[in-house]
This record gives structure tokens, sequence and C-alpha cells, in this order.
DNA sequence: GCTTGAACCTCTAGTTGCTAGAGCAATTAT
DNA sequence: ATAATTGCTCTAGCAACTAGAGGTTCAAGC
């Protein structure tokens, strides 16, 4: 039995984040020592990964925890994960776009300051009169 | 004069958030009514313009309360506004580059599965085993 | 067996940028 | 005059943690 260091150590999941998973019901209620101390073994190791790998691929709380549900049931069709991953793959999608459109703006805003006092800066210029923008943002 | 909510439907910043803004001190403490009611003029209109701006491109509350505070000092340098500038774009591809990443990572997994039961599915495995990954993320 | 220090426990509050709601006062329109 | 709208303050909630206080347990060395 690994102890919430240990297990921290493993997986690259801080100690108050593994408390925090548990309190958010990801995962399970950990076994206790005589001393009211956690106490982990290999599933708990193996879900927590699970865990840290869907969330560095930036998948909510909530969708991680369908995901465990969905896994839970090797006999239903993976359909539901399907969408769960396609959904976020365009999420993460239309948060590139949006930012793409910043780059832009900001590269032009940027690209434009010559001047050399607060009164010809253009980046506080670009800020202050909206006119001096391309589109809409 | 302007009440908030005439502010609000010429900014486009809810009512609740030119508050905040009050609150954050981005805006100026509104002078009020007889009535204790806020009421703007049109410095406060161009300011509240010049944040709704700032936003929109990502700036964050801490930066734009440093822009305003150079914009008031119009004979310095705008050395200052420049490098915020130039630090949040440095920001914003560093956000679109692990997006991208994130981008690939998941079209990989969904193009992979093929199976029609979770036992199968591959969003499933890629996620329970790091080992299925292209690289680290 | 005792002591020390690291790791553990719970609980609360803070982060960012708002948003929602309760309960009440002021303003505006009819 | 009255009703509808808008305004006020204050508190709490969101997501996903992170930090700290104040106290307990564990493992190792002597």
């Amino acid at each position: 039995m690994l102890s919430i260091g240990e297990l921290s150590r493993r997986t690259g999941v801080k100690v108050p984040t593994i408390r925090y998973y548990e309190q958010m019901g990801l995962m399970a209620a950990a076994e206790r020592s005589g001393g009211n101390q956690r106490r982990y073994g290999r599933e708990d190791l193996e879900r927590l990964a699970f865990i840290r790998h869907a969330r560095d691929l930036g998948f909510e709380i909530e969708r991680i925890r369908e995901l465990i549900a969905l896994s839970h049931h090797p006999k239903d069709a993976c359909e539901g994960a399907d969408r769960i991953a396609l959904a976020h793959l365009a999420d993460v999608r239309e948060k590139i776009d949006k930012l793409k459109k910043l780059e832009h703006e900001l590269e032009r805003i940027v690209s434009h300051c010559s001047g050399h006092t607060v009164e010809d800066c253009y980046v506080i210029r670009a800020l202050s009169d909206h006119g001096l923008c391309d589109h809409e943002h």
C-alpha cells in the first residue's frame, strides 16, 4: 500500500490535488491506516494516472467523471467516450482559432508602435480607439 | 450624465461587471446621484471602452491597471506599454502551441477509435495507458 | 524506548473574472 | 399616484486547484 506522498511521486499529481480529486468523487475514498492516513493500492494508482492523463489533455473534471463511468461498463458502446473526445477536440480547435485572431491583432498593434512617448504609442492608442482595429473581437 | 445601465448599453459591459471594475480599482469610484446611484461622464465612458477593449484582447486586469497608469503619463516612454503587449503576445503564442499539441494528440486518439465496446475503445485505452502517446504532455 | 523531523490530517480561505440572487431603495413612465 | 424598471449592497458560486493554520502520525536514529 502506498502513502499519499508515494502516490503523488509516482503519478506527478500533487498531494492536495489527490485529496481534492477524492473530495470531487473522481477518486474513490481511500482506505485508511490505523492512524487515519490514506493508503492506496494498484487500482488507485491506475485510476489516478488515468485522471492525470485526461487532465493533461484538457478534459474537464466532469467529463473525466463520465469517462470513468464509461470505462466501468466494458460491454457498452464506446460511442460515449468518442463523443466526449470529439466535443473536446472541437473545443480545443475553437480556442485555437480565437487565440490566433488575438495573436494577429496583437502583432498588428505591437508592430505599429514606433513612438517613444505614450502620446503616440500605438499600443495605448489602439486600446483607446476601437476604430484602429481590423475587425470586431 | 449616464446611469450605469446606459453606460452598460453603450460599452457592451454588463452592469455588475462595471461595478466589479470599480471595486477592483480599474474604474474610478463614480459620482453619485442624490439617491446614491452611479452617474458617469464622457471620461468614464472612454475608460470603460479602453478596459473592454483590452479585456477582449485578453489582457489581465492587473495588466490593464498598469496600462491605465501608463496612459496617464503621456510624457513617459511607451516602453512599458510595449513590454506589456509583447509579453501578452508571447503568452498567447505559448497557449496556441500548447493547444495545437493537444489538438494533434486528440486527433490521433479519436481517429484510432474503431472499436465498438469500451474494451477496445482507443479513447479509453489511450487515457489509461500513457504508452500509447506520441510524446509527453 | 524516546525523540526528532518529515509527512500526514482537516478545515478554511485565496486565486481569476466575473455572474446570480436576495432584499431593499430610487427613478421613470403612465 | 402607482407600477415597472432600474438601481443599490452584500453574499455566494463557478473551475480546478493552491496555500496556510494548527494539530497528529509515522519512520528512523540513538
